[in-house]
DNA sequence: ACGGTTCACTGAAACGGTTCACTGAAACGC
DNA sequence: GCGTTTCAGTGAACCGTTTCAGTGAACCGT
């Protein structure tokens, strides 16, 4: 049974350098004393191994330091890739972050929101699964929040990074009517909760404009299950597809694999997301590209102007472009 | 500026119920007094909408409910469906995970674990940078630590999850000479401080008996930066692969269909992890599977156990197997 | 009727910092 | 020399829980 060994208290330092604890607070924060005494405290400190305990802080002060990121589902690689850089850009900030995945679920997504904010992280990176729940407006009240991908609906957010998802889905449905196809399935992730969001919705609208003839199927983001859908369209006689995200592509590229049809001659794969990967497989998947560094450097930027205090909410909306790999025929 | 909404205490409760605090604490976690003021503090406190504040109660208990999750390095696709697998079993056991990301660099290894230490996590788990640091002994003195994939030297670890390195590297070295190779470039993450760790070790000894040429180049677990080691190697004649992780085996994918070459015609590769992404490249990766799903359950066992106070240590050694799927010609 | 348990509950001291309101001394302007 | 600022530092309250050591009261067996 681990025991903890015992560590300096303020109090400790503040008896061996003669000061009352509050001036050694203030001096390791560099406030209100002189240069000479925080010198001072900080060799003392340095002496004794002191280091402030967070917890301790955090229940005095409020605040942490750390950013809470919320994944909608790290079921999704795309959505790993995009913590991996947010972990690393908050870490070049001198900041840290608390990872937290909400596996799809919306009520789970709730209860980690609001074990965050319990936590007090300093804000929050969300991808929401529900943006229309009423707790982000809650939320919002008492931090900053920087939301990825969706608006959250009656929320006075910090920040928001949109996609522009119109022009993407334009961009790839346009593509897969300029390559001759008319009868496309569409696999889009399981969202509970909001079958009705904005990007589904543009599908169906751009559908119908450029007079394709879709399916709209949902697929779980885990590729082997990703997988036995794809299996199952093949075999209803699907040989156009356009998936919500680059992952549930790679489960059409396995099953074709296993079925002997070759990509593109037989079958034709469109992705939305672009993961690393994307680019490696044979042939490349032709995808919607969000720039994911881009996003990571906005989603970061905001969260750490609101954290320090900055009020000025801003929207950036990325804009799609089309990275053509060879993956439709 | 977002102001926090003033939340119930549970002084709050107290007066309400007109019992005192202490005994609203009690109640809360079901101790200590009769049934009928545990039903009636619950109904009062669900009213008030009262939560116990996890950083005070942090402070004041010493123990939080979490599970600290310190990966070596996220950006390696077999660390993050790790991770994933890992958040998820917690889950399952209605704990939580606190994930942070070593990014691969040992001093960020050693600042993170301290302030999972201080974040008063219950337990840890980590899949370490440097298992020879000192770091590891100190902290398991404070908490229960488990290790994934090598063993911490000269720590007391609450328990271990560990490959049988030697068992994998013969085998991936066996069927690589079976199929006939004689040279092989071994690709090796990059390691700080362990240039030694006992997996490349193998390596060297395995080569050495089996009368193979090879040669040992460390690579990135980066997709991208892989690739270009890859592109190097084949630029310098180099046409059988081992590599020490399946995303590096990736970039070899990669560098190789850039290069109009074909696997496993004219280029054989052998992985060793079995990424979830390894059985839908077409051809399937060859690769070395540790069965991730048994790790993710045999570690959370171990650290759900260590935390709820069970002291016998374990070290499970985690045999691997073939994965034969055709990228070794 | 009496010592000993058990039961339900309480008061107050932690836990380890931060912060507010204040103090004594030095510095300043005039 | 006097009133006012500034400066460096302090004391004590506070953040919201948990937990230790009790305290009466009821209950027990004899």
């Amino acid at each position: 049974m681990p025991q903890p060994r015992k560590r300096a208290t303020i109090r400790e330092v503040a008896k061996a350098t003669g000061l009352s604890p509050a001036s050694v607070s203030y001096a390791l924060r560099g406030m209100q004393v002189s240069e000479e005494t925080i010198e001072r405290v900080r060799r003392v400190a340095a002496e004794l191994g002191y280091e402030a305990d967070p917890i301790a802080r955090a229940l005095a002060s409020g605040r942490t330091g750390m950013i809470g990121l919320l994944c909608g589902s790290l079921e999704d690689l795309w959505q790993q890739a995009l913590a991996v850089g947010i972990g690393r850009a908050l870490k070049d900030n001198d900041r840290y972050a608390l990872i937290l995945d909400a596996t799809g679920d919306p009520s789970r997504e709730r209860t980690l929101a609001r074990q965050l904010r319990d936590q007090r992280v300093d804000a929050l990176i969300v991808q929401p699964v529900d943006p229309a729940a009423p707790l982000w407006a809650e939320l919002c009240e008492s931090l900053p929040v920087v939301s990825i991908g969706d608006s959250l609906a009656g929320a006075r957010t910090a920040g928001e990074v949109v996609f522009d998802n119109r022009a993407g889905v334009t961009l790839a449905l346009e593509h897969m009517r300029d390559r001759g196809h008319r009868r496309v399935a569409v696999l889009t992730p399981t969202r509970a909760s909001t079958p009705d969001r904005p990007a589904d919705v543009h599908v169906l609208a751009e559908a119908g404009r450029l007079g394709l003839d879709i399916e709209v199927v949902t697929a779980p983001q885990a590729l082997v299950a990703a997988t036995d859908v794809a299996r199952r369209m093949l075999a209803g006689g699907h040989r156009a597809f356009f998936c919500f995200a680059d992952s549930i592509a790679y489960g059409v590229y396995a099953a074709s694999a296993e079925q002997g049809l070759r990509i593109p001659a037989d079958v034709s794969v469109m992705g939305y997301d672009d993961h690393p990967m994307s680019g490696l497989l044979s042939p490349g998947l032709t995808t919607v590209d969000w720039d994911i560094d881009g996003i990571v450097r906005a989603a970061v930027r905001l969260v750490v102007a609101a954290a320090d205090g900055n009020t000025r909410r801003r929207r950036i909306v990325q804009a799609p472009e089309l990275r053509e790999r060879g993956s439709v025929g």
